[in-house]
DNA sequence: TGAACAATTGAGCAGATATTCAACTATAAT
DNA sequence: ATTATAGTTGAATATCTGCTCAATTGTTCA
């Protein structure tokens, strides 16, 4: 398997041509990278990780979690449209409140992740 | 303490009231969740994201960075300096060279919680 | 049925963002 | 010094994104 036959840069990085083979072995599919960075994309906005965050503390409504954050439910809404695509949250109506959970556990470990690290 | 004094909306949700006030007693300080949000945009894109990963496995410099994931060495700078305002990785020069690595342990660890979300 | 509340949706807009391109700096080698 | 390689930077651009606004749907209650 030829590697660095038509590579254009990095010509005279013979010492550490080998770590560069290391990693190309053990890369996913691309579609796997893009399936992580949609991901945490959905983590990469203040309301949606706001919105996550509450619901991990409690399941909620639309008009909750407009009021919580100081948001219009608009724009709440739109935010979990986006977070139910991406299989974050689920959805169930009860009259006239629609009610958000999270939809699994790696949701919370996502987030505890997270603080670990903004907290230094 | 009031708390649902000014509220606009959910008037009739006595119910579950005490969940949104529980969620509201415990919601840290709104600059957490930015700071939350711009960790994890740093994991948004899937170019960064194969960038974070590839460190995880060896430290690289740029042009090797750029030759694995098939982008130009300016495109792959741009994302490494965003990279390092965000504190993920460090660079050192050696020689013609900089060397990038993951700036600590908590990146690999987001990282691999996101793989375990992804593969299901 | 009609009124009120809760939630969703689509269009549109202002702001953010990833890449390209060209110019530039830094280091090494001849 | 000159040349070549490696890396950075800023401007420009095409795309994306989060919110607002208005209209609409679904549910409850009178």
């Amino acid at each position: 398997m030829i590697l660095f036959g038509d590579r254009l840069s990095c010509q005279d990085n013979a010492t550490h041509a080998d770590a560069v083979q290391a990693v190309q072995a053990q890369m996913p599919e691309p579609d796997v990278f893009y399936d992580l960075s949609m991901l945490f994309k959905a983590f990469s906005d203040k309301t949606r990780v706001q919105v996550l965050w509450a619901l991990s503390k409690s399941q909620l409504c639309v008009c909750d979690l407009a009021f919580l954050l100081g948001k219009t439910e608009s724009a709440i809404s739109h935010q979990l449209k986006l977070l139910r695509l991406a299989n974050l949250v689920k959805s169930e109506r009860q009259g006239k409140h629609v009610f958000y959970a999270l939809a699994d556990e790696h949701v919370q470990a996502i987030l505890a992740m997270g603080f670990e690290h903004v907290n230094e």
